[in-house]
DNA sequence: TATTGACTCTTACGTTACGTCACCCTCTAA
DNA sequence: TTAGAGGGTGACGTAACGTAAGAGTCAATA
């Protein structure tokens, strides 16, 4: 059990890092009685994961969403992130062969052509979200889009329809509980298409994973959410209430 | 000459952060008549040096006081750039190794502390500022500060009047112009001071450098400021005046 | 020649992740 | 009991752009 002084000396953080992360919900200590903030073992642990995924820069808003999934596995998290630590590593190579082409660029000793001037240096690339895709929960959905792919051009129309289908169903309900007998039976439907229709069948917990990916991902978000605002995020809190209820 | 869009896509940064650059002063190309910007091969080599800065993370303001600089080199900042980054490699390593560690402290093959635990992740230390003094003119500093610690206890209580004086002395007429006649006359004894009493001999860019040093680093803007706000940034574009007219 | 699509400009407000006060409370050691 | 170190909550400031609005330019094409 320590204050937040003492976790800021020990991990090099600020306070007012540490305030700011409870603020937004991304680490929240327990408190005494007299409102002051104590750490456990357990704060300091996720906190290092946190640490980690900014080493990465991850926005901390990712880190929550990634870091609040119910099936979220540290030991799987920390294999990740040593592999793109990695890679960033290996940019940083790069960078530094750059310089090393510059100088001797300067010296008359090479050629470069504009753009290798600026190899490694493009900080715009996916990043880090391509891999953070690949990762947390998308093998389900590869494997899905995959099978879609595979299909006959009148096999998929078919199916875009029944996605069409209930994409307008949930969107006219969206307003109500995720939790109600209308959205469940929706998302019933949601499920057995999917599972007929792809397949591959999704386990509860891919299915809740998936719905996370609705929210976490932003090109299914805007894809979702032209059916309606907050469609995205309606669709995963009742696919989680189904794979909760389901178990 | 190239438009801004094609800078951006060479070079993999936004358009945006081009107008930005412009904006603040940092990279600011010339213009056609009807308003475009156009850059030239230099803006491009000045916009790769300050890519380089920037992948060390240093503010953009730091940059452009660098850069700015009249002894401003672009090879000995290829290789400053080129050592910092190789730093920054480690410290990658370090954060690497402090998840290998975690992997074993998870399947109870290993023990940590919990400042292990945080290894390489305090992103707080001195960070770049440290090695940014190292170099861009702290050599004469270094020297000077040197000597200064050599002196006895006398010696320094009189040099440190003398420091005293000249500062007040200063701050006094800091709302006029760098370039007066009163300004230059203090100037001009605080450059004896420093050659007779530091022990060693400032060229003019040295001194010049020295000033800059005066608002590069916070440490000497703080401590001069103390005499009165805004005499670091007053002395250093005196000492500026004070280099251009004896060369 | 008119139109279109791809670029360009400026202005301005929004955002992220804190730093930096200000003001007040609490605990502990002297 | 008193000082000093540490705790808390606002609230405003900052850096480095992203994003959108409104309007002008240019080259190719219909």
């Amino acid at each position: 059990m320590k204050h937040v002084k003492e976790v800021a000396t020990i991990t090099g953080i600020s306070v007012r890092t540490l305030h700011y992360y409870d603020q937004i919900g991304l680490l929240s200590p327990g408190t005494t009685d007299n409102g002051y903030r104590v750490y456990t073992e357990d704060d300091l642990e996720k906190l290092q994961q946190i640490l980690f995924f900014r080493a990465l820069d991850f926005p901390l808003k990712k880190i929550k969403t990634i870091m609040d999934r119910p099936d979220f596995d540290h030991l799987e998290a920390l294999h990740f992130q040593k592999k793109r630590l990695h890679q960033k590593k290996k940019r940083l190579e790069t960078i530094i062969a750059t310089i090393d082409h510059t100088i001797q660029h300067m010296k008359g000793e090479r050629d470069m052509t504009d753009k290798e001037k600026f190899n490694g240096l493009d900080f715009s690339q996916n990043q880090y979200e391509q891999e953070a895709r690949e990762k947390y929960g998308e093998e389900a959905v590869n494997r899905s889009t995959q099978k879609l792919n595979s299909l006959s051009n009148n096999e998929k129309d078919a199916l875009s329809q029944s996605f069409h289908r209930i994409y307008q169903k949930l969107a006219a309900i969206r307003q109500g509980s995720p939790a109600s007998e209308k959205a469940q039976n929706a998302i019933h439907e949601w499920y057995e298409i999917l599972n007929n229709h792809v397949g591959y069948h999704y386990t509860l917990e891919a299915f809740r994973a998936l719905g996370q990916m609705y929210i976490e991902d932003q090109r299914f978000t805007k894809n979702i959410d032209q059916y309606g605002e907050g469609l995205a995020l309606f669709m995963r809190d009742a696919m989680n209430v189904y794979a909760d209820r389901n178990k």
